[in-house]
RNA sequence: GGGCGCAUAGCUCAGUUGGUCAGAGCGCACGGUUCACAUCCGUGAGGUCAAAGGUUCAAGUCCUUUUGCGCCCACCA
């Protein structure tokens, strides 16, 4: 054991700096492949790299999963910790499109993707800095990228065998489409949004009569179709069977009827268009309407708009009304407030377009789904709501295809002839059709020999949705590659259950019939103090790497402990400061123990630990079983919470203070017990706070215990056990003494005494053992006559 | 419109199965400390636990209703 006297200050920036080289060169957290030792296996989400932003969010997001890392392994688990990139997909192109104003129509697909590929690193390398000055004990020998070569190829694979399943299709069919992205999109990737628009009152003809439509979008209008009047409506009822008329495109449509229209909504009659929503789909489908596909894939109107084709839709919407307007069309327009379906990606309305995709079967199967859900471990338990939610409003498939350039490409060609599909074989993969060559020379169907490559890219949730996959591929050893699947713990922010985590069950089922994951913890978001959502647009933060350089990793990791488990998190400086404030109590709790040991040497003896003694060894146990269990159950502002308490205010607080004129006397019994007891209690709180607090941590463990607990670092040494004491001491009534103490130290605060005055005598109110207590009590407060 | 969550001291939040739960930290006031403490310690003030009703011997803690906030979903004619 270590007695050199510390330094008055810990240097924090230092110290941190030291350890993170440290952790570097000696491999600290590199994964180990043992045959003997259980699993941890973490599939930690891997960030898009295209945030040039990074906050107090961030850190919180990844830091939380890391104490449960950092515990897991001094709990004697052989931790899996790998990271992954996000760096394909359409995040991504929307990120360098902006960044460098790219306008897509006149940039070649490889120099596109050439830039992409370039700010990814750039993005990752941010990234990768970030965590690492947290002390994100990742194993950095073990990473991916998800435009990589072993992402392409794992998640190439899955489609072939997905295929081979009967689980993924090619069809032609009204897709949900981002008209702004220009690609396909899947109804995951949607977002409501609030939108004030108006509601248009339009006449049209039907004979010589006079009908009233109600619509939000008259750019529609050439799209026309049907009209639908409810058959219990009065009103329209001789209408049914009969012809309309569009105004200004003048063709005629046929009035049917449905029981789903509501009579009192608008007119009460419904223009049902090629397709302008989920209600115009529908009847597309059940009454088979005829087709008027109006929106282009850029959204714009094509030829069926006539003298409007080539705009936009809002332009058409404009000119349309006031075209409208001016032939006495429009009678009236009503404000409303409805909510949009946009791209979450962009906040563009979606448009649905007739369009060639791939699809993974996932709508008719929300009972395996939900199945899945319930089988998993939630943390919390509430989060299982999101999932089921998002499960039961499934309506379509899972669209996988993407007009876009920069990701992971199909490993398909098709025949020029039949359009037969035409997959690579395993052993080709990774895969680009667009410069590999098939694996036929001809089509296995119609024996014709042009052969043509998709071009289309996947979803990157296709990618991310095989991660668990990815990681195992990381270890080389066959061995135990196989039992890292499934993983042990999906940690990530609630937003993505029913994207991430909702898809990755889908992959795992299909591929294995089995969870993917044991565990998943949720996450909130790191919000601002004022309880906003952190943007780059309102400001409301302060750089990742300045507040690291401020306050140090230690500190902001302990705020981020604070968040309680699926729910969002203020940011609050606060909360660091005491933080920074809680390694500095540490640094001088260190200070103290080494000043007091001299040639201290820790013993295994106990026999003689007095009242004081055994009263913390007692909290420290109770502590220890209460932190274990919260850590276990991924609560870590609870275990924080915990150690805080025992800590600051039994262990300094009181302990300390009870002790100190037992380390001030000579040599004897009484001042081995209390070093002993001091020594003893503080590794275990140092052990305790490694995980939240790593590098004060790993600091003082080295300068005091490194040699008498035996490993290089704390954060591999094991976590604390209870400390077992002869139970010759009866200390049930200990807590009268602290008490009695409690009353004389606020006799003195309200003389304006010192604690550390000498009273003469005291009279005690509290009743008290004093054959027991009593020298204890006189010693601890300095009265030398207790009455 | 449907679902879920939240509402506890000035601020940020803890409060397992209903009975020392009315708490912590920060902030504030007063005092003390500088031989562990870029401080720290002690003491103190502050809340009818959103509102109303109910169940119970007993309710922040269970039930109903209301209000406010947040998230998700639907309606988009």
């Amino acid at each position: 054991m270590n007695t050199e006297p510390l330094p008055k200050q810990y240097d924090r920036a230092v110290a941190e700096k030291k350890w993170r080289d440290i952790w570097k060169k000696e491999k600290t957290f590199q994964f180990k492949n043992n045959d003997n030792t259980p699993l941890y296996i973490v599939d930690t989400p891997p960030p898009y790299v295209s945030a040039d932003h990074l906050h107090a969010g961030h850190i919180m997001s990844y830091a939380q999963a890391e104490f449960i890392v950092r515990y897991k392994r001094m709990c004697g688990f052989n931790v899996f910790y790998p990271m992954g990139f996000d760096d394909n997909g359409l995040p991504t192109e929307r990120f360098v499109e902006k960044k460098y104003k790219i306008d897509k129509s006149k940039i070649t697909r490889s120099d596109f993707i050439k830039i992409c590929l370039k700010e990814t690193e750039i993005g990752a390398q941010t990234y990768k800095n970030l965590w690492d000055s947290l002390g994100i004990s990742v194993d950095w020998t073990k990473t991916y990228s998800t435009i990589g070569p072993l992402a392409t190829k794992i998640s190439q694979w899955s489609l072939l065998d997905l295929y081979k399943k009967g689980a993924l299709y090619r069809s032609e069919a009204p897709v949900l489409w981002c008209p702004s992205c220009k690609t396909a999109i899947a109804q995951a990737d949607l977002e409501d949004v609030e939108d004030d628009s108006k509601i248009n009152h339009i006449v049209c003809s039907s004979g010589s009569e006079q009908l009233t439509i109600a619509t939000s979008r008259p750019e529609l209008l050439p799209a026309c179709v049907a009209l639908y009047v409810n058959p219990n409506d009065k009103r329209y009822k001789h209408f049914i069977g009969k012809k309309a008329v569009v105004p200004l495109f003048d063709y005629e449509v046929p009035i049917l009827s449905s029981e789903k229209v509501d009579i009192e909504f608008g007119t009460g009659l419904m223009m049902v268009c090629t397709w302008g929503d989920k209600e115009d789909l529908e009847k597309w489908q059940t009454d088979k309407l005829a087709t008027r596909a109006l929106i282009r894939e850029d959204g714009r109107l094509n030829e069926l708009g006539g003298k409007y084709q080539g705009l936009k839709i809002e332009e058409a919407r404009a000119k349309i009304i006031s075209d409208l307007q001016k032939n006495g069309f429009l009678i009236k327009q009503e404000d409303i407030s409805h909510t949009l379906n946009v791209h979450e990606r962009c906040g563009v309305p979606v448009e649905f377009i007739l369009s060639k995709q791939w699809f993974i079967k996932i709508a008719d199967f929300k009972d395996k789904w939900l199945e899945y859900g319930k089988k998993l471990n939630w943390y919390p338990k509430t989060r299982q709501q999101d999932y089921d939610l998002w499960v039961n409003s499934i309506k379509w498939d899972w669209c996988i295809s993407r007009q876009r350039y920069y990701g992971v490409p199909f490993p398909v060609w098709y025949c020029k002839n039949c359009s037969e599909p035409i997959f690579a074989s395993e052993e080709m993969l990774p895969v680009n059709p667009m410069e590999d060559k098939p694996p036929v020379s001809s089509c296995l169907k119609c024996g014709h020999k042009e052969i043509v490559p998709e071009n289309d890219v996947m979803d990157t949730w296709a990618t991310s949705s095989v991660t668990p996959l990815i990681i195992r591929e990381l270890i080389a050893d066959e061995k135990t590659k196989i039992k890292l699947f499934p993983a042990t713990l999906r940690p990530n922010a609630f937003e993505i259950i029913r994207t991430w985590d909702f898809y990755t069950i889908v992959k795992s089922h299909y591929h294995f019939n089995n969870l993917p994951f044991r565990d998943v913890m949720i996450s909130g978001h790191g919000l601002d103090e004022h309880g906003r959502k952190i943007s780059k647009r309102l400001g409301n933060y302060i750089p990742s790497e300045k507040l690291l350089e401020e306050y140090g990793a230690d500190a902001i990791r302990y705020w981020a402990t604070g968040a309680t488990l699926g729910q969002n998190l203020r940011f609050n400086i606060q909360e660091i400061k005491k933080g920074k404030k809680t390694t500095i109590k540490l640094w001088n709790v260190a200070r103290l123990i080494l000043m007091s040991l001299e040639d201290f040497k820790l013993t295994k003896v106990s026999e003689d630990l007095e009242f004081a003694d055994c009263w913390i060894v007692q909290e420290l146990n109770q502590s220890l079983k209460n932190v274990s269990m919260a850590f276990d159950n991924y609560s870590y502002a609870k275990a924080k919470d915990e150690i805080d308490q025992l800590f600051w205010s039994k262990f300094t607080d009181y302990y300390l203070e009870f002790i100190k004129y037992r380390l001030a006397a000579s040599d004897n019994k009484s001042k081995k017990a209390a070093r002993y007891t001091l020594t003893k209690i503080f590794l275990a709180i140092l052990k305790m706070y490694a995980p939240i607090m790593p590098f004060i941590t790993e600091e003082l463990y080295n300068l005091i215990y490194k040699n008498s607990d035996g490993e290089k670092s704390i954060h591999l040494s094991d976590w604390p056990t209870e400390i077992t004491i002869k139970k010759d001491k009866d200390i049930s009534d200990f807590s009268q003494a602290i008490t009695a103490i409690d009353e004389i130290r606020k006799y003195k605060s309200e003389k304006g005494m010192s604690l550390g005055f000498e009273l003469e005598e005291y009279k005690l109110n509290t009743p008290i053992d004093k054959d027991k207590y009593g020298d204890f009590i006189k010693n601890a407060t300095k009265v030398k006559i207790l009455m």
